[in-house]
DNA sequence: CAAGAAAAGTGCGTGCACGCAAGTTTGCGT
DNA sequence: ACGCAAACTTGCGTGCACGCACTTTTCTTG
C-alpha cells in the first residue's frame, strides 16, 4: 500500500546502498578494517568515491550498516505485532529484545570485528539512535495525539537504554575510568547475556510507560502479568 | 579536597583550553562561522593547529564549548544542592532547568549564531550527552549501590529528554518531514519557553524516578507536592 | 512520445581529523 | 639540586568528508 511499485529509481538506489554495504563489510573482514580505504569500497561497488559519500557519512557507518541494515523498520513492526492486550512497556521491551537478539550466525562474527576497533564500536552504538523515530511513531499511536510529546521522550529513553545495554555488553569489563564513584564494577554485573542486559536496562523505564498509558486510558487496565517478575 | 593545588601542568592545560574556546567563539562571531579555519583559532590561541586538535575533535566542538563550558559539573552540584526531602525526580528536574535556563545575556546571542549552522546546532545538541556521567553519579548516590544500573539508565534518559527539549526549542517549526505519522505539528506545541520545554520533556520520566526511589527506601515517603501539578 | 524537470552520479578542490615520531616541558624521587 | 620519566606540544603525512558545478539517468506531463 505504501509502495505500489517502488520505481526504478528507488530500486537502483537501494541496490547501490546494498552493494556498498556488502563491499564494505566483505573488505573489512578480509583485510583488517584499517586496511580498507573508501576508494576500495567504492570500486568494489562500482561507483565513484564521491557517490559512496552520498550514501554514508563515514567509513565506519558503511561497515556497521551491513549489520544494522533495516533494523529500524523491523522494530516498528515488531512492536505493532505484539498482542493488543499487553502493557506498552512489555510490548516495546519484547520487540526490542527480539530484534537485537535474533542475530544470524554471520552477525555474531561481525560483532567480533566491530569490537576490535573503537571507531567501529562507536558507530555501531550510534545506530541505536535510528530506532527512535519509528519507536516514536508506534508509541504515539498507542498514546493518542495527546501523548505525542511523551512518545518522543519515551522513545528516546528506550534508545538510550538500549545503547547502555549494548555498551556494557560489548565491554568485557575494562579498567575503571570515567564515571563517578563506582568501583571496578565487577560486583555490579557479571556481564550476562545480551538478552538480560537489554531487559535490565529497559526495566527502569517501565513505570514511565505505565504512567503514560494510564493517562490516556484510565479505564481499560491492560493485564500486567505476562512478564512482570515482581 | 579533591584538588589541593591543581599543579602547574593542569592549570596551563585549562588555560590553553580556555584560550581556544574563547578564540573560536570570538572569531566565529566576528566573521561568520564558516569563515573561521582551524588554523586561525590555533594561531589566535597561540598554539599549533595540531595542538588545537588535541583539545577538540572538531571545529564545531570548539565553538560550542564556549557556551557549554563546565555545565557538567554545575549540574551535578545543582542536584546535590537540592533539599534532602524532595523527590529525586524533582531534584533532577529543578537542577537541569536551572542550569539550562540561567543563561547570561551573552549566551543568548551566541545561541542565535549556533542555530544558523546545522553543524553547530548538532554539536550543541550533542553536548547534552556530557551531563550523563555526572548525573549517573549523583543519582546512583541517592539510589544506593543496588541501583547503579538504574541510575545509568535514568541519567541517559534525562540526557535524551533534555536533547529533545532543546531540539524543539531551537526549531521554530520546520516543514514536516521524517518521523512517523504526525501532522505539521503546529497543534502539538506552540514552542513555548525553554523552561516549559524542559519540564514537559522531563515530566514523563518522573514515574520512573519515583519507582526507582521507592525500591530503595520503601519506608520514608518523600513529600510529593512541591512541583506536582496533577 | 517527446521534451523538460527532478534526481542521482561524478570530478575536483579544500580544509580537516588524526596517527606517528620526534622535540620540549613539568613533576618527582633520591 | 639533579636527572629521569611521564605528559604535553608540534611537524608531517595520509585519507577523508563535503561543497560546488556539471553530466547522466530517470520520472512526469502535455
Amino acid at each position: 500500500m505504501t509502495t505500489p511499485p517502488p520505481g526504478l529509481r528507488e530500486r537502483k538506489k537501494q541496490a547501490t546502498r546494498e552493494a556498498l554495504r556488502e563491499a564494505a563489510l566483505r573488505l573489512a573482514m578480509e583485510r583488517g578494517p584499517d586496511q580498507v580505504r573508501v576508494e576500495d569500497i567504492a570500486e568494489a561497488a562500482g561507483v565513484s568515491p564521491r557517490t559512496y559519500n552520498n550514501y554514508f557519512a563515514s567509513r565506519e557507518q558503511a561497515i556497521v550498516s551491513a549489520v544494522t541494515a533495516d533494523r529500524e523498520s523491523r522494530i516498528a513492526t515488531a512492536v505493532a505485532a505484539q498482542p493488543a492486550g499487553v502493557r506498552l512497556a512489555d510490548a516495546v521491551t519484547e520487540a526490542v529484545v527480539e530484534q537485537y537478539t535474533k542475530t544470524g550466525e554471520r552477525k555474531h562474527e561481525v560483532l567480533l570485528l566491530i569490537t576490535t576497533r573503537t571507531a567501529l564500536r562507536d558507530a555501531f552504538l550510534d545506530t541505536t539512535a535510528d530506532i527512535e523515530p519509528p519507536l516514536t511513531a508506534v508509541i504515539a499511536e498507542r498514546l493518542g495525539d495527546a501523548g505525542a510529546h511523551t512518545a518522543r521522550v519515551l522513545a528516546a529513553s528506550v534508545a538510550a537504554a538500549v545503547r547502555i545495554a549494548l555498551e556494557s555488553w560489548l565491554r568485557p569489563a575494562e579498567g575503571a575510568e570515567a564515571a563517578g564513584s563506582f568501583g571496578a564494577g565487577g560486583l555490579v554485573v557479571p556481564s550476562g547475556s545480551l538478552r538480560d542486559q537489554l531487559r535490565e536496562a529497559l526495566a527502569p523505564l517501565a513505570p514511565a510507560f505505565d504512567a503514560a498509558e494510564r493517562r490516556t486510558q484510565p479505564s481499560s487496565q491492560p493485564n500486567g502479568h505476562p512478564l512482570d517478575k515482581r
